[in-house]
DNA sequence: GCATTTAGTTGTACTCTTAAAATCATTGGA
DNA sequence: TCCAATGATTTTAAGAGTACAACTAAATGC
């Protein structure tokens, strides 16, 4: 917070901030994995496949695992009816991935408890949260990172 | 991105965003993980300590984890030679848990890892890089949240 | 002194995750 | 057709994290 400031120091506090907004609720996990009664894991995965159809080997690059594992999740996720293997048209070996009604559902009320904004950010005046929400958008438009963990 | 915006539908995506660039770059936990040779959790605790000494109860409490568990991990930092355990003055029963400079020095490896910056962000232009560390700045002042995670 | 509480430890049991090897069916090219 | 490569699966093994019960040593309160 000094006066004098460069960039590179400046984009490191500023990183460092939101990483302690982002992270500082790790409450928020516990409380999601509690609610579905499963890992946040398979929560991940399941909120994959609910933002649309994929093949198991999409679903094991985007889940940063390898093909096993993923073939176990989805396992354990069609033995609770959430989500259903469909024949790849495309290419028989494969197979389609995709949710079930009760897995939209699940994956819904997921995206509902880690979606909800800590009070800090709804207290924010609402230039403030123009302001962020302009620079958000120009941060996420770019670049890389593209997963929502 | 609608013109007319209730002040929570813009929270909501200023979290989401948020979310997804601080949660986008998985790759620095492995990165992280495979620098210092152990699981992130550990990694998390080595941070702790090494910013100060503190109990094994405090520890388990701010690692949102249990006495047992902590024990276990402390005793494999101390293993590695990261960290070691002292008696307590004010009270006998209790060990204080502080690093070593081998620790530190690990500790501080990870930090610069995790704390580096995203291109993304350094590549904002110095005046939205201003406005944006005030605003974190509010956010990470006032609330709940603390963890760094 | 004695019962209760607390800090740390030990031990056990279980789930989740990661990783590697091997199998089966299918695809695509030589 | 034959063969190498690929997608999914199964199996096995091990590491990591979580939860609980029980134990010791020390502190606290009556």
């Amino acid at each position: 917070m000094t006066a004098h400031d460069t960039h590179d120091e400046a984009a490191q506090r500023a990183w460092g901030q939101l990483r302690e907004i982002v992270l500082g609720g790790n409450e928020r996990r516990k409380e999601v994995v509690e609610a579905l009664g499963m890992s946040f894991f398979r929560i991940k995965a399941l909120r994959r496949i609910a933002r649309g159809p994929l093949t198991l080997r999409e679903l094991a690059e985007q889940l940063l695992t390898d093909r096993p594992y993923a073939t176990l999740v989805v396992d354990d996720l069609a033995g609770r009816g959430l989500v259903e293997r469909t024949a790849n048209p495309a290419d028989r070996r494969s197979k389609i991935v995709s949710a079930t009604p009760a897995g939209r559902e699940a994956a819904a009320r997921a995206e509902a408890i880690l979606g909800t904004p800590p009070p800090s950010l709804l207290a924010l005046p609402p230039e403030d949260l123009a302001a962020l929400n302009r620079i958000t958008a120009r941060l996420t438009e770019t670049p890389g990172g593209n997963a929502t963990g």
